[in-house]
DNA sequence: ATGGACAATGACACCGGTTTCCTATAGCCC
DNA sequence: GGGCTATAGGAAACCGGTGTCATTGTCCAT
């Protein structure tokens, strides 16, 4: 027995080189893939390091490198599909470099937010972190990340940063043209059921609904727009109210999808028929849309697209930085929506 | 200037000794509260710890004890739902502690689905890991975690595995309760949309139907049990394929949610009413099930309960391994299901 | 006084990589 | 043949923690 043989556990450097004949450093230059090195002796290490399964310890090459390969995603779960598309998103772009993904949800409403994160991010010393939304238009959380010297990017609804930190998609130009969609129907009288006071994407999808009435000379009446939850029941209860107003509209926008099924809950529920008497249009193109009956006509983010720039700026060296980062999301036509009733 | 101050980065235990004229090793005994300590010197080293706002390096932690603090969460998502619902549960008890949460979506389809997994594996020298259906049902992939020295508990329909690696659903007792309230509710011809061949969950919920079916002496028929792909479009069609039978049945269970509502739109299609005309029952209660008009009456996995059961063994001593880890699901009564038209 | 038990702490090696710096050899030119 | 340069590779220190063992001081029993 070698007085070092390390028989037990997993195979080291030190295993490799001295099973190869040479040092240590000559291993970690064939691992590192250096240029100066002899292809004789490259070969009969990569030889070894191959027979022997060896795999170099990431916590190891973490310390010695003064800095790890962890991305971290930190999200406060509104919407699992979003949250597992993003993840999905990020992984399809780190699969095949050698970081990894570390997950931390959150909770919004805590007043500790920002002390959990700084936590978080201390501890761990991320190479960078994905900030979903909502919890992404916390300035404070931002500002953590600088200080931090962490690498961030920003979901959301509107650039609300500056280009490098920040990946968003277009909600009021995709509501704009939602609403458009319906105007071209024919509809006339649009309800609006928003999302709740505080939330930039609430605030950019009334704004984009504003615009579009008024740039086809609609009037925005105040009788058919009601502030969701973005929760189901939420839409139930804004549905049922927008429905029996005193003139109720032809189509209603949706925030969200969830609340869209609530408003087609409401619809259902006084016996309309969906899209014959009323026109619902909906937001996210969550797993429910399609399944919904009939299936939810919907505003779909481009997840993928978004989720793939985002790992692109935290991994990427100075180009990708530059690049525009504001998407454009894509309505979905279903059968939720059809030709306003005469 | 010291010779040694690093005055840039973060203060590490070297800083900390100094500051504190005390060796590493001592503020490493606070930092991991040795009991044999000064009570002095603790609080003096504690003091600094905290104006400086030290945080030990975990990599360099890891790297000493040989260990890491990694929890690893592989799963090959079908459902949205269920993947963030174990994420949540497992992060639910991870927090406060030292763990950190580190996730891998894989291709079950994959011919290398395996060597994914052990690449993965070795890289990381996780912890442990917890394996999510459908993917749970792999021998190979318990087998390499036996082979790597490496935790696991595999998440399914029912215990295929010893108790220390299994954390199951009693999906096929769930259902057979799932089915004997149909049946209680006057049925006596019930369809099934089964799930596909080689699930376990499949196997487990088209038995409990099969069960409750002859413990009430009813007829199993095969012109009224289709097999779906626990996809959406597949409901529809084997809804479809059901309600054309000669004889369609009054009721029918779908093996998950999705099916069923394919199923439902099936309905639809032929202008039935539900539940008046035909009963539905589900399985998995994501979050389409209550948007569904009407709300689908379903089956729920206890996610939170079998997810911290989960953690409890990756985490836990010898004490958790012996609990036993069968869960029962609970039945969602809602509106999709009714008394049987005579 | 002396030896032993025990409490509190430090010195030093080590975990598994990387970096810095240095050496040895070969090839080349004059 | 001597001096210079390039190339291949090694020795030792280091990253930031932890384990092992030794050291010091105190108290008590003998």
């Amino acid at each position: 027995m070698d007085d070092d043989s390390n028989s037990g556990g997993k195979p080291t450097i030190n295993d490799i080189a001295r099973l190869a004949g040479v040092s240590k450093k000559t291993v970690s230059r064939v691992i590192n893939r250096s240029p100066l090195l002899n292809e004789d002796t490259r070969r009969r290490v990569d030889e070894i390091i191959r027979t022997t399964g060896y795999v170099p310890n990431p916590q190891a090459r973490a310390l010695a490198l003064r800095r790890n390969f962890l991305i971290g995603l930190v999200h406060d779960n509104p919407n699992a599909q979003m949250v597992l598309g993003m993840q999905q998103a990020l992984l399809s772009v780190l699969r095949g470099t050698e970081f990894e993904l570390i997950v931390r949800p959150v909770d919004r409403g805590s007043t500790s937010l920002v002390a959990d994160v700084r936590a978080f991010l201390e501890r761990q010393r991320l190479h960078g972190v994905m900030l979903l939304p909502p919890i992404s238009e916390n300035d404070g959380l931002a500002t953590l990340c600088d200080q931090l010297g962490c690498r961030y990017v920003r979901m959301g609804s509107a650039l609300l940063d500056t280009p490098e930190h920040m990946v968003a998609s277009n909600d009021r130009e995709a509501v704009r043209q939602a609403v458009n969609y319906l105007i071209g129907l024919g509809h006339r009288r649009i309800g609006l059921v928003s999302g709740p006071q505080g939330f930039r994407s609430a605030f950019e999808r009334r704004s984009g609904f504003g615009e579009a009435l008024s740039a086809a000379g609609l009037a925005f009446d105040p009788q058919i727009v009601v502030e969701g939850t973005y929760r189901f029941e939420s839409g139930l209860m804004a549905g049922r109210q927008i429905l029996a107003s005193a003139e109720p509209p032809t189509a209603i926008f949706a925030s969200n999808d969830e609340m869209a099924a609530g408003v087609l809950h409401a619809a259902r529920e006084l016996g309309l028929d969906v899209p014959a008497d009323l026109s619902i249009v909906g937001f996210d193109d969550t797993a429910i849309a399609a399944h919904l009956w009939p299936p939810l006509t919907t505003v779909r983010w481009p997840i993928q697209a978004m989720g793939k720039a985002a790992a692109a700026k935290l991994l990427g060296g100075e180009d990708s930085d530059a690049k525009p980062a504001l998407f454009l999301s894509e309505l979905i036509i279903r059968a939720s929506a059809g030709p306003a009733r005469r």
